[in-house]
DNA sequence: ACAAAAGTAGACCAATCTGTCTACTAGAAA
DNA sequence: TTTCTAGTAGACAGATTGGTCTACTTTTGT
């Protein structure tokens, strides 16, 4: 762990510790959500966000860890973003449509924490990450894996085990094909196309 | 590497003017599609392909350049082969079982044209080139719109434009979506899962 | 009061990046 | 023959890469 509590007894130390290193991993997002990661620099960050260096290399070891702490970063603010989204839906129904109008408000950037709409930022790093043993591309699939067994659940609360995996496995690959015609040709109208042919689905449980 | 040119003494074929241009794609291609765009340096791709750095500038202004030629060529051999696949096909519901039999021969290395599977390339390049008024992300957007209408076109002969219209960009966006679990997840299955949802999709037109 | 941790600025390093350039060779066309 | 095109090898330039390091300041807990 990095926060190492000097000696015995004292304290953790206090808040404002992890500050730069918050920052320093937001603004890695910001810069390779929108130019990639081999697109950007170590030196690009540090003036975006008016850190030294030093800095940085203290709280990472390598711009490698920093592309961790960026991915589990993100992570954690889509995951925690999407099941608020779907986490009271009171039917599978409710649920469905709730999980495309959560896509349909990204597409169209009415979600502040997700920043500017630019597709799914765990594809990007895999597909810069092509081998499947890397760490950053180990994440990206764990990332997609979490978001299906959380679907998985939730819908295992009106459908049986078998039947609730495979609509979220089905409502996941739908979910990736808005993703990529949102993003690549710019058609924002892809989650409530993807809506529909999920209800599709339900009707034919 | 497939294409080696037999190093005697000079080769230098007289027909073959271009013939280094396309071995410089080609190569290029295969590195941008393993470690992306920005991953992959001039003097990689020089190497690998055994050619002069004069000769690369003497065909291409600049990597850009070349980059976009690498788009042109692959959108001509992806489209291409998805098109032999399906174009004589003789009802809708076989242009349907035959989309998904080509993602799904694609996914498992099957098809030697495509190299091996590591998702979409348009989609990876989008990626990098995340403004949409930049040429490569335009030429992915392009590769996108072309695909949907070479296939709604095809769905013309039995259904009428509207219907054919809306089914090309369903199976599309459901081709993305398999292409993105087969790549990033490895789920290989996920071009019949796909098609199971287009079944569904063909059952209620 | 004092020591440790966290921070700053920025020089520096070796490697790599895109791109230019000189000097030369081979083949084809006039 | 002469000229043009396509090609070779590789030195070179200027910028940038990831990363190290020294010297100094600020913050903080005991």
């Amino acid at each position: 762990m990095t926060l190492t509590t000097s000696t015995t007894t004292t304290p953790t130390t206090p808040a404002s510790a992890p500050a730069k290193q918050q920052q320093l991993v937001h603004t890695a997002f910001t810069l390779f959500y929108r130019d990639s990661i081999h697109g950007v620099g170590i030196n690009q960050i540090l003036q975006e966000s008016g850190i030294a260096k030093k800095t940085l290399y203290h709280h990472f070891a390598s711009k490698d860890e920093l592309v961790l702490a960026v991915l589990a970063y993100r992570d954690e603010v889509f995951f925690s973003w999407l099941q608020s989204r779907i986490h009271h839906a009171a039917t599978a129904e409710a649920l469905v449509q709730n999980w495309f109008a959560a896509l349909d408000d990204w597409f169209h950037n009415r979600v502040a924490e997700l920043q500017e709409f630019r597709g799914c930022f765990f594809m990007h790093s895999a597909a810069e990450f092509t081998d499947p043993a890397h760490p950053v591309h180990q994440h990206c699939a764990q990332h997609k894996t979490r978001l299906v067994s959380m679907l998985s659940k939730h819908l295992g609360q009106w459908l049986d085990s078998r039947k609730a995996k495979k609509l979220a496995d089905d409502l996941c690959l739908l979910k990736e094909g808005a993703i990529v015609c949102a993003q690549v040709q710019g058609n924002k109208k892809a989650a409530r196309q993807a809506a529909l042919i999920a209800s599709g689905l339900l009707r034919h449980l």
